[in-house]
DNA sequence: ATTTAGCACTCAGTTAAAGCGAGTGCTAAC
DNA sequence: GTTAGCACTCGCTTTAACTGAGTGCTAAAT
């Protein structure tokens, strides 16, 4: 177990490595008031704590820097909650403050506020689709032979797909079938779309003429796309202000690893509800290996989880990037709140 | 004038550096074997070559280096067209195999294939919205505080945004204001829209209850948002490719550029139509000094114009990149044709 | 038994000097 | 007009010396 005195110094030295990113010696430890040994001391001290792995020197005399294990005690035992600056809160607050009744505007905006307060790159994953159902399916002929099928949802998602009309279909008959899928699909959960259609096909079918099976293909076509859920990404240039990246390389292959949407979305989507932090090795992915990424989850609606993240070297303002991405979390989940 | 010695002397210094961002020398240059004559004689003919401006050296005694006047003679007069690889033709001519219907869809892909192609980023911008005109306008109620508003150009363009229903504005008297609106908006350019909904709102109030004021000043705010020219670009990351930027306070000082939509989608508003090369100085951003900007334009529909560019260092293939956008944009125009 | 002062030692980083080599400009011969 | 030859330039790279922040260890002080 750790001593009061290691607990302080393994404490300062994180706290300086942070702000600095340049290793800690021990004469500069015991410059702070907060100290009152002598930088000896320090040393025997650090020596321990490099034994138990909390630390570590990057060459054979130089001073200490945090270990990942040294980080993961430091956000595990030692965090004093930081309460934001009012600069802060006044940011988030404004932000909030006009009535925003999108998600994708309100996501997008926190991914905004998120990275230009913190430097880092923000990552926000919507919400699990499971419980977002079909609202109501519209056709907006463009010419004789194309047409815009637009999709609603209750969350008040809308998309949009553009698809081309065979000759044989008269608008008419595409708006019967629009409102006999309306009547049908309404309230139907997207994931389940394509199952159901495929079991309304044959009703469908009996009823009508054969025209309505190529006009209705196509329009299956055109709303059968990816309902995948997105990926809020807010910025991405902030990695280059870090003195850690300041290799080309690692920022190329941190940016190709963001890029991957899918695997991105999978790992976020897999942390569970409140605040972590992934350490270092503790990511999955090569290119994060000098990084942490904080998840905080947010609530829309009842029951709906998405994700906010904070991607930033390992070496990060715990304790400000946890008071922020609690406050702007509550306010996301208070904003959705009600909303269906 | 220069001598067909020199113009050859200067093609091959082009070339080579463009190739190799070496500097390059006599030596070197001699041993080409469309160069018949000695090291000594491209010496002196580079003298000359540099006292009339066309190439550079780095320091006294390095190999000489194209200067903006020697890209600018380079690309007026001295280029070769090259004809695209097959791999090129084929990646293209796929990517517009599957019938796309929408202008984002085309252009987001362009963008992708654009930057893939050549490893440099690219920038599409849209035409102008001058005739873009009013479809249709959509209500689709969520729930009773709030609704859906969907419009519809005859572009195939959707633009939605959520809005609040005042409480004492029941769900038909929206429906027959839409009804309204459709009847008198219909064929209206968006640019036109703010005004015309201005001219139109007193004949509306005339005719109906007030309730329909307030609820007419929600709509109105939730359409007249921007219908802003967009800017799409494709591989951003790719800047940090090139050796020009190694250095990052550049590939900084160029992304911010980049992002400031508004200028970059003026600069690319105002270039004429056909291909076209602004060359380091000739840019007018600061951070574009080392950079060529190359742009294209297409054609959508009968008279709308957009504009494609590709961001690189000068030092860019410039025969490829000219042939590439060329068919690219081609492409572009025939997608588009007779769409609207 | 801790704590501290003192000192020898380590090592990244900086500076200075030396050597290398790609390239030039000039001159004199072809 | 062209070319071979040669002295010269200058960015790079290597090597060596120096600096300074920092360590570990020992012995004295508390």
């Amino acid at each position: 177990m750790l001593t009061e005195r290691q607990l302080l110094i393994l404490q300062v030295i994180i706290d300086d490595f942070i702000l600095t990113a340049q290793p800690v010696g021990s004469r500069s430890i015991s410059k702070k008031d907060v100290v009152t040994f002598s930088s000896a001391t320090i040393r025997n001290e650090m020596a321990d704590l490099e034994e138990m792995g909390f630390i570590e020197k990057t060459h054979s005399s130089s001073g200490r820097v945090p270990s990942e294990k040294g980080y993961r005690f430091y956000v595990d035992h030692l965090l004093s909650p930081l309460s934001l600056s009012n600069d802060e809160i006044r940011t988030i607050r404004d932000a909030f403050d006009d009535k925003m009744l999108e998600f994708e505007r309100v996501v997008q905006k926190s991914a905004g506020i998120l990275s230009d307060l913190t430097n880092y790159t923000s990552i926000i994953l919507g919400p699990e689709v499971f419980e977002t159902r079909l609202k109501q399916l519209q056709i907006v002929p463009l010419s004789a032979q194309s047409a815009i099928a637009i999709l609603v949802t209750n969350t008040g998602h809308v998309e949009h797909r553009a698809f081309n009309i065979p000759v044989e279909i008269l608008s008419e008959d595409l708006e019967k079938m629009v409102n006999i899928l309306n009547s049908r699909l309404q309230g139907v959960p997207l994931v389940k779309l394509h199952e159901k259609l495929h079991t309304e096909i044959s009703d469908l079918l009996e009823k009508h003429t054969q025209h309505h099976e190529k006009a209705f293909s196509y329009l299956k076509a055109a709303l059968m796309d990816e309902h995948s859920t997105k990926l809020y990404i807010g910025g991405k240039t902030n990695i280059l202000r870090q003195p850690e990246f300041r290799d080309l390389e690692k920022v190329r292959s941190l940016y190709a690893t963001i890029e991957k949407e899918n695997e991105m979305a999978d790992l976020l989507r897999s942390e569970e509800e409140g605040i972590h932090v992934k350490i270092g090795q503790e990511n999955s992915f090569d290119a994060m290996q000098n990084c942490s990424l904080i998840t905080a989850s947010y609530t829309l609606g009842d029951d709906q989880v998405g994700t906010i993240a904070l991607l930033g070297p390992t070496r990060m303002e715990y304790n400000r990037m946890f008071s922020l991405m609690n406050v702007l979390s509550k306010h996301m989940t208070n904003t959705f709140r009600g909303w269906y």
